[in-house]
DNA sequence: ATTATATTTAATAGACCTATTAATTGAATG
DNA sequence: CATTCAATTAATAGGTCTATTAAATATAAT
């Protein structure tokens, strides 16, 4: 609302209007909400996305893509051993729910709310994950022919692993609340958290 | 809207509204269309429940309790030694999930559209799970104590546990459209998870 | 300076939503 | 049968929301 004015309107609707629907979600969140705390005109809002959906769609994608392709942009780190690589994916993972950590709720509820969005979003993410996936799989095949990792899926061991991370920041509003902690003691338990995910999902691969 | 006539109208207005918060949350549910559903005037449902607010919460405070409670209400399972305990909270805990998958999106939805809500209800859930906890949690230190579990509390044990199931019944949706699977291959991926859920987490707990 | 183009605003149509009020129907009771 | 109370409906006030339109303003180009 104040050093808007070196931007674009444009950038600024955008950058607000990501906020609004993190915070509240879709439904919650309105153009004329949007403009307000941009400090433009509501037809503005429109102007420039025309709808309500477009201005979602084009924010959500991108968030999306954060969301789900983080785990397979890995960088190389060829040279790791499994057990450092998938230490690695949980980290690097739990860091990025940590600097977004209302993602995953605005994921979940965007899905729940339309459902065939996914198809959609499925064509345009294709074709990246796979090589790198394969890769993983085999070493992991590896590790458990070798009697060094219990039997398991990459896709199960995976899901797992994501799923305690999702489920925190899901859980951290509620649980923060319901304990009345503090800012400071929310870093902590978040910290004290990540190294827990890690010590997890290590140990419960150990054949 | 057929049956209806042999329960009473607040039954049937609490039903539908209940199934309709579960499919599209609070914000995007009407009296007017929970009247259309049920088949009577809209004015109706504020006749019994005077505001949405009200409705809602009835439904919510409810379905509250299940989601947070169950974990201790297991009966007694005195006999059974901790990692025995453990899997019947885990299992029992899935299949509350499983006989209502859209609870949890429903509860973290609502807490984050109005944090407050906790206080209200951390009052009326006061008193109940202190007593089973510090049995549990003695139980614990005991394995611990023992060299039977690795080093680890009770809370971050259960955090852990539910994590991995909130989090399947969260994704399934998802899961389910990006993969294209039908109503029976998600049935089998449910099962195969359950017991998944439990090998994983008594897995980590290995000292 | 003028014209064209892009940005921004004011105004509003049209839909839907919540909540209330007053009127109507129905059932039970004296 | 008349009366009373509960259940139900019709109607509507008052609000917000999305999206569009036409007018106003700014910017740039000739």
């Amino acid at each position: 609302m104040d050093i808007k004015s070196e931007q674009s309107m444009e950038q600024s609707i955008l950058e607000t209007a990501e906020r609004l629907f993190l915070e509240k979600g879709f439904a919650l969140t309105s153009t004329t909400e949007i403009a307000r705390e941009v400090g433009c005109n509501q037809a503005l809002v429109h102007y420039y996305f025309r709808t309500k959906d477009n201005l979602f769609n084009t924010i959500f994608e991108q968030k999306f893509r954060l969301f789900f392709q983080h785990v397979f942009e890995l960088g190389n780190l060829d040279n790791l051993s499994f057990t450092d690589k998938l230490k690695h994916i949980i980290e690097s993972h739990f860091d990025m729910l940590k600097a977004n950590p209302r993602l995953p709720l605005l994921i979940i509820s965007e899905f729940s709310r339309r459902p065939e969005q996914v198809d959609v979003l499925k064509e345009k993410l294709q074709g990246i994950p796979q090589k790198l996936f394969e890769k993983l799989n085999d070493q992991l095949n590896t590790e458990i022919a070798a009697g060094k990792i219990r039997q398991i899926t990459l896709l199960d061991l995976l899901f797992s692993a994501l799923s305690v991370n999702i489920s925190l920041f899901l859980l951290i509003p509620i649980i923060s609340q319901a304990m009345s902690i503090n800012e400071a003691q929310q870093g902590f338990l978040i910290e004290h958290r990540k190294q827990e995910h890690v010590t997890f999902i290590l140990n419960s691969l150990r054949a």
